[in-house]
DNA sequence: ACATATAGTTAGCTTAGCTAACGAAATAAT
DNA sequence: ATTATTTCGTTAGCTAAGCTAACTATATGT
């Protein structure tokens, strides 16, 4: 029962030093986000736009964990932007579905690419050993960085 | 010459798929502070002073990546809250910090243990290899996590 | 002593979050 | 088939969170 209580513990610094990475992470790249001049929620919302194809305005509003009113208003924001444009679904006339423009999409892929080029020069930068251990770790990050998927098609936002 | 592009390329699509990753991860942890019962920019400024000891105003407001005017504005609701305490500079007279209560230690940490003990169960839940692989990129991770430090105490911050 | 630079606050504006109340459409119940 | 209920989104109106510009107070440099 021993390894069992250490295997405990483990995991738990596992998880903490994880959270703790990514958090740094986040907010270092994060410094580049301010060359698109877009603010932060509008970046996000507009991120999983582009990621997550047409998509109503209640999914993208639980997508970003805010309530209704907040997101009426920045689509209604982004909208204005050009960056995005919104339609009406053709079986339920209640739902409006939004999705990227061109140059919603351009915009989004220049920060984005910015946000990227910044971390990949650290992972260049690697010593060979060290960029192997990241590569392995990657679909393991990318299994537990998503919510166990209810449905098959939930991974398809990004 | 040709292994250089081939790596070169390769380190973009690590950077590529651990940004996305880390903002995946990060975004489903998030669901756990609504029991904080703080916003997110309250909790974020609450943690980097609990994790980065007292520190001055304008420290804060760079690691938060806001101007000036609003950090003196959460601080003082933080303060309100009893969360955090601010005193006066003994050399320098222009100069406040910011330091965490007993209460303000004891609500991020309450926080902070819900948010890992989510990543916790993940972890624990990976076979045996991929943890493992998990394990050792964790210094990787943390390494590049942060920016290079120009000042040997800058990894003071948590 | 005086000029300049730095730390933080105040004033006043925009943006982003919320709840409550509502309208319109879809679905369920009688 | 009406009527009731649920669902999707908006409007109204509030608080919180962001900004710039202008200011006070203290440190520092000439």
């Amino acid at each position: 029962m021993t390894p069992l209580v250490v295997r405990q513990v483990a995991a738990g610094r596992v998880a903490d030093r994880l959270h703790s990475a990514a958090i740094h992470l986040l907010r270092r790249l994060r410094l580049e986000d301010a060359a698109t001049g877009l603010s932060a929620p509008r970046l996000s919302a507009l991120s999983v736009i582009v990621f997550g194809g047409p998509l109503t305005l209640g999914d993208l509003a639980a997508a970003e964990q805010v309530r209704p009113p907040t997101i009426t208003r920045v689509v209604r924001d982004l909208v204005r932007l050009a960056l995005v444009r919104v339609r009406a679904d053709r079986d339920d006339r209640r739902v409006r579905r939004v999705e990227a423009t061109a140059r919603g999409r351009r915009l989004l892929d220049e920060g984005r690419r910015r946000r990227v080029a910044t971390l990949e020069t650290a992972v260049a930068a690697l010593p060979a050993a060290e960029r192997r251990a990241l590569e392995r770790a990657l679909p393991v990050l990318e299994r537990i960085a998503r919510p166990a998927p209810a449905s098959p098609r939930a991974a398809r936002a990004e």
